[in-house]
RNA sequence: GCGCCCGUAGCUCAAUCGGAUAGAGCAACAGCCUUCUAAGCUGUAGGUUAGUGGUUCGAUUCCACUCGGGCGUACCA
């Protein structure tokens, strides 16, 4: 069973191709289904006959019943077309059509909900890529929990996927780092030292000095920022950065160094074929990318008079190894402080001739956050700022990947402190997973009764609740479909927080317990199908599905 | 100034390729546990979708302008 919808859409297209042959007017159109947002106008719906009103200057309803009377329709599918509003036509499920469903779900487990559409292909998907200066804040928390959720998504739809950490070590702000900590070493050994305001302010800069003064003693007292100075740091912090992602169930495969571009000569190389193709060129000692003939808006620098590259050239040149890398997908996630950045990246990559259609950039807009009535302005250098571990700390790592997957990523999202610590249980996450855990349960006391799952007798499911729970289970496909194709993680809770109020339902007005043996074996198996979905779920979205609560 | 993003219920947010009566959660109010988890369920109330115009059978969605907010706009990354 693979894309129901899908399925179900094209045999409709097919029937109405079929009638066509009776009525001109349909023949040569592009038939689409969309499924209602309200249940009482059906599974599926056509807006065809309100398209076609125009054109044959009839009343859409009169159009529509035209249509319908030519359809030849499978009952074993379709129990019932019917007509509403302005002229849509409505198409009902069989309800054999629907237990269907279940069945899949039982033959599936954990892997109901994947599909093999990008089967065989191989995506990239660039994420978090902060630079080892300190230590991940909130606002990398919805880029990290985003991103992987992201690559997760892709692997269900049939990717394989690298997720992959860019990251700079050579650079002024490394630098800057490297002496920060070397000042802080100097202090501890009771230099008077002046500590730049510009410079890194944090606490984590002193424990770092604090180490090396404790392994070493005063060994470094003449030693320059750059050496081991920035190296402890680089490798102090990065450390730390893995563990706080892993707190959250993220790991890279790749650690991507833009160094390694340097050294592999890869940026010569880039420059050499701007050059060659006429694309750049000198002017005040340094040399120019032409933009303005790229279709941006003005040219730009890529190698400073200094000889030193801006940060354009090895972006191009790191991009143009992804694209060496045999991708099929190039996934890019940053935040909106970013948004300059990738048209450049973009222009010249066409120019260069690579497959821009590979390439996605996705832009999440900036997490603000809100303590006792106030936004906190964040800034590592300033040491301002709430990390990613504290807010694990505080609310839970289940609570911090769902909240960050529950909004759109160009929603300008708030973040409420106080409401998080304090409300925490009322947090949308506890009720999917107080879904799960209450299925659980069910299935523990029903195995004392001697009742177990059934798929023989699923037409006895006709309530209200249990068919509105059918149908949103045989829903899932499509939705790690849509939001794996659209990048909408937010898609994925909300279907979720849907399901698990269908299953509320279901379980307040159709009990398991104290009902004839067929009909509570037909339920056990809606529910535990419900328990497969919602863990499914939850699995895409990194947030556990616990067995109790 | 220019570019990208946003403006929907008291608050935080949904709404499929432009679809039917704009939906949830929280907060408020009124109910439901002597049978499977009350972290639940049922009901009430809450809206000129920032504003004005346009496109059309039909606009929260597309276009133009206005107002308001965020992020950018370097020979920093």
């Amino acid at each position: 069973m693979f894309h129901r919808e899908k399925l179900l859409k094209n045999r409709l297209t097919v029937l109405m191709q079929e009638s066509s042959e009776r009525l001109d007017y349909l023949k040569d159109l592009n038939f689409t289904f969309e499924k209602p947002k309200n249940e009482d106008h059906g599974d599926l719906s056509s807006n065809i006959a309100m398209v076609l009103s125009k054109q044959l200057k009839r009343n859409p309803r009169s159009i529509a019943e035209e249509i319908i009377s030519n359809l030849n329709l499978d009952s074993n599918i379709i129990s019932k077309v019917a007509i509403a509003g302005p002229g849509f036509i409505n198409f009902h499920f069989a309800h054999n059509y629907l237990s269907e469903g279940i069945k899949t779900i039982f033959e599936k487990r954990g892997d109901y909900g994947k599909s093999k559409k990008f089967f065989g292909k191989r995506a990239n998907v660039e994420f978090v890529s902060a630079n080892p200066t300190g230590p991940l804040t909130v606002g990398h928390g919805r880029n990290a929990v985003c991103g992987d959720t992201i690559a997760n998504l892709l692997e269900w739809i049939g990717y394989e996927v690298d997720r992959e950490y860019y990251f700079n070590n050579a650079g002024r702000q490394m630098r800057v780092l490297g002496d920060s900590v070397r000042l802080r070493y100097l202090e501890l050994l009771g230099e008077q030292i002046d500590f730049p305001q510009d410079y890194y302010q944090g606490e984590y800069i002193r424990e770092i000095a604090k180490d090396i003064l404790k392994e070493s003693g005063s060994v470094y007292k003449e030693e320059s920022a750059e050496g081991i100075f920035k190296d402890r740091a680089e490798s102090e912090i990065f450390k730390d950065i893995e563990k706080t992602l892993e707190r959250l169930n993220i790991k890279h495969k790749i650690f991507f160094n833009e160094n390694t571009l340097y050294e592999d000569g890869k940026i010569d190389e880039v420059l050499s074929i701007f050059k060659n193709r006429g694309l750049s060129y000198e002017k005040e000692g340094a040399t120019w990318l032409k933009l303005s003939e790229m279709g941006n808006q003005q040219d730009k620098v890529i190698v400073k008079s200094t000889g030193e590259p801006t940060y354009r050239l090895p972006d191009i040149a790191y991009h143009i190894t992804k694209y060496e890398r045999n991708y099929d997908l190039i996934i890019d996630l940053f935040g909106s402080d970013h948004n300059a950045t990738y048209p450049d990246v973009m222009a010249a990559l066409g120019a260069l001739g690579y497959d821009l259609e590979k390439m996605k950039v996705l832009i999440h807009q900036f997490v603000t956050i809100s303590q006792d009535g106030e936004i906190v302005k964040m800034s590592t250098r300033k040491a301002n700022y709430i990390t990613l571990d504290e807010l694990s700390d505080e609310v839970g790592a289940d609570v911090v990947r769902y909240f960050f997957n529950m909004r759109g990523i160009s929603t300008h999202m708030n973040f409420d402190l106080n409401l998080a610590k304090k409300h925490s249980d009322e947090n949308p996450v506890f009720y999917l997973q107080y879904a799960h855990a209450r299925i659980c349960s069910i299935v523990r006391t029903v195995k004392e009764e001697n009742l177990s799952v059934n798929l023989e007798n699923l037409d006895l499911l006709q309530s209200n609740e249990e068919v509105t729970l059918l149908k949103k289970l045989n829903h899932f496909e499509d939705e790690v479909l849509y939001s794996a194709e659209n990048f909408e993680t937010n898609r994925i809770t909300s279907y979720l927080e849907e399901l698990a109020a269908h299953f509320h339902k279901f379980y307040t007005f159709s009990r398991i317990l104290g009902t004839e043996k067929r009909l509570a074996e037909a339920r056990l198996a809606l529910a535990e199908a419900t328990k497969i979905v919602i863990a499914n779920g939850l699995t895409i979205l990194g947030v556990s599905a616990p067995e109790k609560m």
